[in-house]
Parts: structure tokens; C-alpha cells; sequence
DNA sequence: ACTTTTGCTTAACACTGTTAAATTATTTAA
DNA sequence: TTAAATAATTTAACAGTGTTAAGCAAAAGT
């Protein structure tokens, strides 16, 4: 009797090892080499016995998104608890948001289907700078009274970037928001950064 | 002597053919199921017959992504030339980017590493709500004065998300970008909507 | 007419995820 | 203790992937 507690805790054991074998071959050799048989291979089974454990390669997949899920809320939580004041809280929130997407790369990239494949675009590239270009230029021309220097210039670049980008990919891979809201976050981040250039 | 001629121009056309096939197999069936052996059978050849055209299957995403800034630069360009006011030029420009993005949704994929899998994750994943549920009850507590609609703290929300996960895919798919200034834009992004919700 | 070059295909290799069958080990029953 | 039943694990296979080498058939050059 005792023994069937004992195999079902070995079970849930395997099954720990399924995943954190996972995640340490994606951290060492990236998501495009993470295979059943590597899996496999890491926790001294063959690949079939993991099926018994996950229906699918991408059951595997969305359990590290919970995982994911659980440590990002975990942190934000705590970073919460450490304010009173709610601007300081949303502050922490989103900082703490920003260090995990980064201590904890590899999650983060599954939990919102990041690709990684490009790197170093604009040498292969060189198309890849116009838009930069066409855009710093006019930037340029509405901070002109401050003499802003080519950092200045940059930086503003990027928060445009980061709004419209975040923007497109929370829009792709998750449509749940309405056309409305979408719009008017668009629109009301893009007069509100301009406002910003002039102060 | 002019037969060598209508030869490159057959040897082109293929080519042609070639990315032409990609792209509609991708609008068509989605980026899974893009294959060398599919390509093949729409341009009426067999598979190694494109290693005469393209080293591998990178060399045609990464023609794909060309193609896909050349018609983002036309587009800003175009957007920029309707108006003299660069605030207005600033707004129209990334309206386009905007547009372009949804208009060539495969190709802006590719451009930047975008995945499409996860659709309707909070329904299987019910944790990947708990960053919003965290955020959402502080954006209120903020903007209670005002009697905000949640449509209205949804807004918010996405803007803020937007920012933070713009600013984070950007710096993960190139990091060409110095920490300096990415720190200098997130932390002022955030100050400035916290700002903007007390107006 | 013979040789060389070109265009293209077939066949193969090393992978991938996944499933079914076969085999081995363990537990249960007599 | 031995035989039957069950569970655990592996081998083999299928269909697919990107990619390369060998082979063939038709056209071009001499």
C-alpha cells in the first residue's frame, strides 16, 4: 500500500525532472534545440516514456508557461507588498515585470512567443535602419530648441518603438482586447510622447 | 546570345516565384507549415532545385523580412510626405507602422520574430491573468477620483504593458541598444503614464 | 557524331514529433 | 516457489523536416 505512494511520488519526481531537464537545455542550448529525445536523453529514459507524462511536446511548453506565470506573479506580488503609496507599488510591479523577463529569459520568451533567431539584422540588413532613420530625423526637428544630443534622440526613438511594437504584438497574440481600446491606447501613447518631445 | 538573357530573366522570374510561393503558403497555412518540399510543389519543381536560388531556408525568411522593410520605409515615407507639421508627420508615420503591421501581419512576423501560437492561453492558463488582476486593482485605487469605467483601467493596463513588453522584445531580439538609454526610456515611461493618470 | 555542360530528379542522411509493437521487469495469485 | 498477469521501458517504425550527393536526360558546344 505504502509502495503505491511511493511510485506515484516517483512519478510526480520524473515528471519535475521532464521539465526542469527542459528548461536547462533550452538555457544552455537555446529553444531550437530542445527535442523529446534531448529531454530524454538529460532524465536516462527514451523519448516514449515521456508521453506518459505529457500528451505533447507543447503540454510541456504550457506548463512552463504556468511556471512562468506563477514566478511573474510571485514577484509582483512581492514587489507590491513592499509600498504603501500605489504609485510606488505600480512602479515596483512593472520593474519587478522587467527583471524577470530578463533573470528568467527563456520563460518569458515562451509565455509570449518571442522568437530570437535575429540577431545583429541591420548588418545583414541595411533596409532595417530606414525606418530609424525617416523617424529620428523628424524627432530631431521638434526637440531642435534643445539641443538634444543623438542619445536624446534615441532614447525618445525607442519609447516610440517600444509603445507601437508592444502594442502590435499584444494585439497578435492575444486579441481578447477590442479595436476601441486598442486605438485609443495607440492613439492617446502617440500624441502623449510627441508632448513629451517639447519639454 | 540573347538567349543567355532570357535565361536570367527565367532564372529570376523564379526566384521570384519562389518568394511569391512562400508568402501566400504562409498567409495561407501559417509559418508551421512552410517547408522547402511545399515550396517546391508550388513553383512545379523539386525541393533542391531552391538551393540554386537560396543557400537555405534562412536565406528566404531573411529575403522575406528584406521585402518586408522595403514596404514599411515606402509606407512611412508616403505617410510622412502627406504633412509638413512634424508633430503631424510623427503621428502619421507610426500610424502607418501600425498599419503595415496588421496589413502584412506575416511579414511583420517575420520582421520581428513574433510567434502566433498561444491563442486564448488565459482559457487554458487561468494564472496568466494574475499580473493583470494585480495591476488593475492599483491603476483604480489611482484614478478613483475620476470614476473610471474598466474600460478605462484596461486602457491604462495595455498602455502600460505595451511599453514594458515593447521595450523588453526589442532589447531581446537586438541589443544593440545601450542599457543606459533602455533604463533612461523605461523608467521615464513609467513615471509618464503614472503621470497621466491623475489628469 | 561526340563530349561537355546544364537542369532537374531521385535517393539518401540526419534530424524532428509521435505511435504501436515487442521486450523486459515487477507484482500478484496459486 | 512457480506461473500468470500487469506494469515499465525500449525498439522499431511512420511521416515529416532541412539539406546534400549522385544520377540522368536533354541541350549546347566542338
Amino acid at each position: 500500500m505504502a509502495s503505491k505512494d511511493r511510485i506515484l511520488r516517483l512519478k510526480e519526481e520524473t515528471r519535475i525532472n521532464i521539465l526542469d531537464a527542459s528548461l536547462q537545455i533550452v538555457k544552455e542550448e537555446g529553444w531550437p534545440a530542445l527535442s523529446m529525445r534531448k529531454i530524454a536523453d538529460a532524465i536516462e529514459y527514451t523519448a516514449p516514456i515521456i508521453y506518459e507524462y505529457f500528451s505533447n511536446k507543447e503540454a510541456i511548453l504550457l506548463e512552463l508557461t504556468r511556471k512562468g506565470f506563477l514566478i511573474l506573479a510571485r514577484d509582483m506580488k512581492a514587489a507590491k507588498e513592499k509600498h504603501r503609496l500605489p504609485e510606488k507599488q505600480l512602479e515596483a510591479m512593472w520593474l519587478a515585470y522587467w527583471n524577470f523577463a530578463f533573470a528568467e529569459k527563456e520563460l518569458y520568451q515562451v509565455m509570449f512567443g518571442l522568437n530570437i533567431s535575429c540577431c545583429e539584422l541591420s548588418a545583414k540588413l541595411p533596409e532595417a535602419d530606414v525606418p530609424y532613420d525617416l523617424v529620428a530625423e523628424v524627432i530631431e526637428e521638434i526637440m531642435a530648441p534643445d539641443k538634444p544630443t543623438e542619445d536624446d534622440v534615441c532614447v525618445k526613438y525607442y519609447t516610440f518603438w517600444s509603445v507601437i511594437h508592444g502594442l502590435i504584438s499584444i494585439n497578435m497574440v492575444r486579441r481578447r482586447t477590442s479595436e476601441e481600446i486598442t486605438h485609443e491606447v495607440l492613439k492617446t501613447a502617440i500624441s502623449g510622447i510627441i508632448r513629451s518631445l517639447k519639454a
